[in-house]
DNA sequence: GTTCGTTGTTGACACTGGAAACATTCCTGC
DNA sequence: GCAGGAATGTTTCCAGTGTCAACAACGAAC
C-alpha cells in the first residue's frame, strides 16, 4: 500500500475504475467515454489498462459489478433503519433503490446499460439472478405469507415493484421527469406518491382494470393491426 | 417514385433510417452501429449520409422520431379499439405501451437511450412534452375527475403508471426478466399483472405503506450514511 | 546479483466520425 | 433546347479510437 515509483503505478486497477466513473459522470452517459483518456487522467500510457482489463468492456463491467455492490450496501443499511417489519422493510427497499439511482446516476446508468454485440451478459451482472434480488423476492415472499401484501402471487408482485421503482429511477435520471427547478422536497414527494400508488393502487372499488381489446384480433399481438 | 440513376439514389434517406434501424435490431443496440456501414449496406459511400444528416446522432434522432410517430399510431389504434370508456382507455394505453416495447425493442431502445454528451435533447424527443404525452395526462385526469382512477393527484397518478410500464418495458427488453422459455402465454400473463397491481394495489387494509427511516437523517438523502 | 514474472510504454494496425474538394445529376429560366 | 445553379454522391484526407505485439523498467526470489 505504499507509495510505489512512478513507473509502477501500485493500484492502477482501482484507479482506471474511479476514473472511468468519474468521466462517466460529467459526460453524462457511459458512451464518449475512451478508454485513452480514462488511461491519461490516471497518467499512464493508452495501452496500460489492458495489463488488468481485458478490454474495454471489461473495464465498464467492473464498475457495474462495484455499482451493485454499493446498490447491495445502500439497500441493507436502509433496510437496518427500520423497524423491522417486512411491510417497512418492503417500503425502505423501493425507497432505497430510488434514491441510489438519483445518488448515484453513472453508476445506474452503466449497470442497466445494455449489453453490448455479442456478449451475453456476464452472469454476476444480472441483477435477477443476484443475492441482492433473491433477498428482495424472500421480502416480498415473507410479506405476502404475513398477509401485508396481498393481490397478486409474489413473484408478480416483486415484478411489478421492480418495474415501479426501476422505471422511476430510469425516466429521472433520464430528465423525463420534468425536473427543472424541482427542490428536494418535491423529488421526496415524486418518490414517496411512486410508493404510496404501488401500495394503495388507484381503483375505487371492486372491479379489475379493463385492459381487453374489442375488436382487436388476440391470436399474436406482435403487430399492432 | 421512380426508379432513379445509380448514381442519385431517389430516397437515401429514409432507407439510411431503415438500415440503421435493421442494425440495431441486429446487434440489439445502438452502439456498435456504425455510420459506415449503415451507408455501405444501402450501397453508397460513407459520406453520403451527411447529405441528409447533420451527423450520427442526427441519424439516431431520425429513427427515434419515427419510433415516436409508431408509437403514437399503436396507441391510438388501441385506444380506438376499446368500449370508450376512460378507463378502459387507460388500461389500453398501459398495454398497448408495453406491447409496443416488446414488438419495437430497437426503435424504444433508441427513443429512451440516455442523450450523448453535450447535447441537451432536442424538444421533439422529449416524451413527456410531446402531444403523446398530454393526451396520456388528458385521459388519466379525465379517469380522475370521473373517480373511476383515485388516490393521488393526477399528475402522481400519470407518473407512477408511465414508471410501472415502462420499467417493465425496460426490464423485460433488456432481459431482465427470465426470459428463458417464455411463451406467449406467460408474457401476456406478466403484462395483465403489472396493469391488475398498479390498478388494485398490493394493500390489505386502510393504512398506507411505511417508507420513513426510523433511525436515519433525512435533511440530506444524498449520501447514505 | 542474476533471473524472471509483473506491470507499464511505444509503435503499429484497421476502423471510426467528420470535413473538404470534386463529380454527377436534376431542375429551372431562358 | 440548353445553360447554369442547386442537390446529391464520391474521393480523399485527418485526428482519434480500441486493440495487439514488441520492448523496457521494476520487484522479488534464488
Amino acid at each position: 500500500m505504499t507509495e510505489q515509483t512512478a513507473y509502477h503505478h501500485g493500484n492502477l486497477r482501482e484507479e482506471l475504475v474511479a476514473a472511468a466513473l468519474e468521466m462517466i459522470q460529467e459526460s453524462g452517459g457511459a458512451y464518449g467515454v475512451t478508454l485513452r483518456k480514462i488511461a491519461s487522467r490516471v497518467g499512464v500510457s493508452h495501452a496500460a489498462p489492458y495489463r488488468h482489463f481485458q478490454d474495454k468492456k471489461d473495464l465498464l463491467a467492473a464498475v457495474a459489478r462495484q455499482g451493485f455492490d454499493l446498490l447491495m450496501d445502500w439497500t441493507r443499511k436502509r433496510l437496518s433503519e427500520t423497524d423491522g417489519e417486512p411491510l417497512s422493510r418492503f417500503g425502505a427497499w423501493g425507497m432505497a433503490y430510488m434514491d441510489f439511482a438519483i445518488a448515484h446516476p453513472a453508476h445506474f446508468r452503466v449497470m442497466f446499460a445494455p449489453p453490448e454485440k455479442g456478449m451475453t451478459l456476464s452472469e454476476d451482472l444480472r441483477p435477477e439472478s443476484s443475492q441482492y434480488f433473491k433477498e428482495f423476492q424472500d421480502l416480498v415472499s415473507d410479506c405476502h405469507d404475513k398477509g401485508v401484501l396481498v393481490g397478486e402471487d409474489p413473484a408478480s408482485i416483486t415484478r411489478a415493484a421492480w418495474s415501479m421503482v426501476h422505471g422511476f429511477s430510469t425516466l429521472f435520471i433520464g430528465n423525463h421527469m420534468e425536473t427543472t427547478g424541482l427542490d428536494f422536497q418535491a423529488v421526496t414527494h415524486m418518490k414517496r406518491s411512486i410508493l404510496t400508488t404501488f401500495y394503495r393502487g388507484t381503483r375505487p372499488d371492486g372491479e379489475g382494470l379493463p385492459y381487453r381489446r374489442t375488436a382487436g384480433k388476440k391470436e399474436s399481438e406482435k403487430e399492432n393491426p
